[in-house]
DNA sequence: TGTACATCAGTGAACGCGCGTTCACTGATGTAC
DNA sequence: TGTACATCAGTGAACGCGCGTTCACTGATGTAC
């Protein structure tokens, strides 16, 4: 299969980015091959480099792409009437067993921040910008005076990440579900002033 | 160098886990060499296999090795008087810029959380254990009732581990110090009752 | 305590393997007339 | 609208490289007498 048309080429770089998203924050973004990301998006490895100049380039674009996700929850929970109970519905989200067991599909920060802190400047700039990001998502739904709020938003988002950290090391489904409920009872409380 | 004594393997062993320990939290475990760990030991990389059968086995060992550092800085604060300040101590050592810039020394679940709940059985061990008995001891300087200091204790911990992960992504000295002041507060607010 | 010999910690070359990246090639697409 | 040709998305083999692991070798250590 030769050269293909311009929307062909569109589609085929979204799917390789929608994949790399997904397997990336499976499976870590060094543990992920180039060949792996292509085959998933249907295409051959060598075909990679007509897109992107390299593979750090598409880590980068992958990590804006999977906070695309989050964005899309935050921004659907806010439609809610109340901006109080669309957080707290946020917050069941990623503090559930879902979340927990599906990190293809889920937060970037959890599953790539350690990895990204000593990656690339381009990784750490795309991730820097998704937190920032939700900070704001998170600070705006929260209310009241904006700095108090930023500062409410900073402490629960840290408390979401590492929440969903300890609970995908838990070693049974008892404890893990121990870990999310302490983390879901201490996020009402940072919302209640 | 051929053979050498008991007490020098010995002591050869208790290096190469020091600064698999040391490196696995700087870099990753997958991204550390075996080569490298032997070369910062001061041996070469053929004798590794008469110490651990893989590498596998010798990040389960780093990992516990890891969590002794964890404990010591617990059992230093536990030997001061009151149990309240010393936790608040420890957690001060933790939230501070020196354990965001130096993850070689610092928290392996903050490190390793995220590539260790993708890796082997005897990793996931390793650092379930660890956890287990951080929040005992967490819960133990808590202190009240037993169930509502580990409730407590996993909370706090979770908001540390995603704290110093925010921190170490933040793109600014001055974000930085917001994220973790913003975790200092809340954890004191999650000790006063 | 002294001697003879087996053991094995550490060395450095070598192994197979998978990785990111490059390249010559293909033929449909896009463009210039 | 039709024709001629340059472009370039995608293919699959090949590249150099670093990895975890293996191996033959060395000679001091540990042990048996």
């Amino acid at each position: 299969m030769p050269r293909v048309s311009k929307q062909a080429k569109a589609a085929s770089h979204a799917k390789i980015v929608d994949k790399a998203a997904r397997l990336f924050r499976q499976n870590g973004i060094e543990a992920t091959g180039v060949a792996d990301i292509m085959k998933s998006a249907g295409l051959t490895h060598g075909g990679f480099y007509r897109h992107f100049d390299s593979k750090d380039e598409l880590a980068a674009t992958a990590i804006a792409r999977a906070f695309e996700d989050i964005f899309d929850q935050l921004d659907n929970a806010k439609t809610k009437s109340n901006h109080r109970s669309a957080i707290i519905e946020f917050i069941n989200g990623d503090l559930s067993s879902q979340h927990v067991s599906n990190p293809g599909m889920g937060c970037p920060i959890v599953a790539l921040g350690a990895e990204v802190a000593r990656g690339s400047v381009a990784e750490r700039t795309a991730i820097a910008q998704g937190i920032e990001q939700v900070i704001d998502r998170l600070a705006e739904m929260i209310g009241e005076n904006k700095d108090e709020a930023r500062h409410k938003a900073s402490g629960l988002l840290s408390l979401l990440v590492g929440t969903v950290i300890l609970a995908r090391l838990a070693p049974s489904e008892e404890m893990m579900n121990d870990i999310l409920s302490s983390g879901r009872q201490l996020s009402e409380r940072i919302l209640k002033d």
